[in-house]
DNA sequence: CAATTTGTGGCAGTTGCTGCCATATGGCAG
DNA sequence: CTGCCATATGGCAGCAACTGCCACAAATTG
């Protein structure tokens, strides 16, 4: 069990391979219909497994911890948005990349926009998870230095892009957040432009 | 048991106020020094009781959860660096006011040196500590901007306000795993002006 | 089809944590 | 100093999150 990259192995192809896969997916499904219905404490693993009708030792065999199982639910946003960073045009702005590579996450991973407010709200309502996303968003700060760096062509290890990268991690978690408390607007890049608006100038030297 | 401010009646004197108070030191204290000799998942709560010859029932009564006791553990500092930044003279620039109120509270909120450095040897070591202590200090977050917002004469509820506040917070943070990291340089303070020097220029517009 | 690998279930056990009730201890009025 | 009240403590039973171990079943391979 390869907590890493909370896949179990590489075999890809065959009968037993699709099989597990749409366990693990039957697993978080159900496991968000829960936490999204009940709240994340109140649903135990046990709920979870008897939904799918899977031992709770196995549970544990796909998830390490409960918790894994949420970040599981966002990680992929998270890959896919780094992605999507990367293959913004290079002449585009930082901010404009930023909030596009967002919008263009969050469409590909999410089947709707009422998910991705569930999962935000599970969130904000959780302290527990908070705490947990924003570290799982951090690790990805090594990463995202170094799109940052390629695309303005400077050095990787520069201290300066690891705290914007992490600078820009706030903003959109922060963005993100104040998004999903409004109800009229559909998109998420609007509210993460305005928040790197605020990097334009700087913010020190008061 | 009230859960929001870590302690427990309003009495502040008297003989049995003296008792738990000190029954409360006894328990973190030898908390401490188990996380920083075993490590923090190594230690279980009865090992904790067990040196200090109290029922495990009583320990959750004094620390909701094991994780809190270590967030007890740090969560002085915060306070004292806010107290700190109050007080430190209005002409000078936030830097040096952040820099100097990190080493003030660190000098007053600890033993020795040799403590803050174990301490912060815990966080890097436990993930989910890590995770806990990031969301305890951005609970401090709109205090921190409150501050700002008086040493700027700008609006508290500034959103650049609420912006700088998490910058800076990120930024100690930062800086202060990068002083635990090396042995030469006892002060943090260098560390931390290093990092806020960063923030002098306009982080996006590359 | 046999051999081997790999996923699964069941069970016993540990740890963190809670509710409940009985008891002990400090604070205080008389 | 005594008796009453408030509060702290201990013990116990119990739940939920995990884990290790072993036996069994299913897929994979030759």
């Amino acid at each position: 069990m390869t907590t890493g990259s909370l896949t179990m192995e590489l075999p890809r192809s065959g009968l037993a391979a699709r099989k597990k896969e749409r366990t693990r997916r039957q697993l978080a499904e159900a496991a968000a219909e829960l936490f999204y219905e009940r709240g994340y404490a109140a649903t135990t693993v046990d709920d979870i497994v008897a939904a799918v009708d899977v031992s709770p030792r196995t549970f544990f065999r796909y998830f390490p911890t409960k918790e894994d199982l949420v970040v599981a639910l966002g990680a992929t946003s998270l890959d896919l948005f780094l992605e999507a960073l990367r293959n913004r045009p290079p002449g585009e702005s930082l901010q404009v990349a930023v909030g596009e590579a967002v919008d263009e996450s969050l469409a590909s991973g999410w089947e709707d926009t009422t998910k991705v407010r569930s999962f935000l709200a599970l969130l904000r309502e959780t302290p527990q998870l908070r705490a947990r996303w924003l570290e799982e968003a951090y690790g990805n700060r090594d990463l995202m230095a170094e799109v940052i760096a390629t695309r303005t062509g400077t050095d990787p290890g520069d201290l300066r892009n690891l705290i914007v990268a992490g600078v820009i991690t706030l903003t959109i978690n922060t963005a993100l957040q104040m998004w999903a408390d409004q109800e009229v607007e559909p998109k998420a890049a609007p509210f993460v432009y305005r928040g790197l608006k605020e990097l334009a100038t700087p913010l020190l030297p008061y």
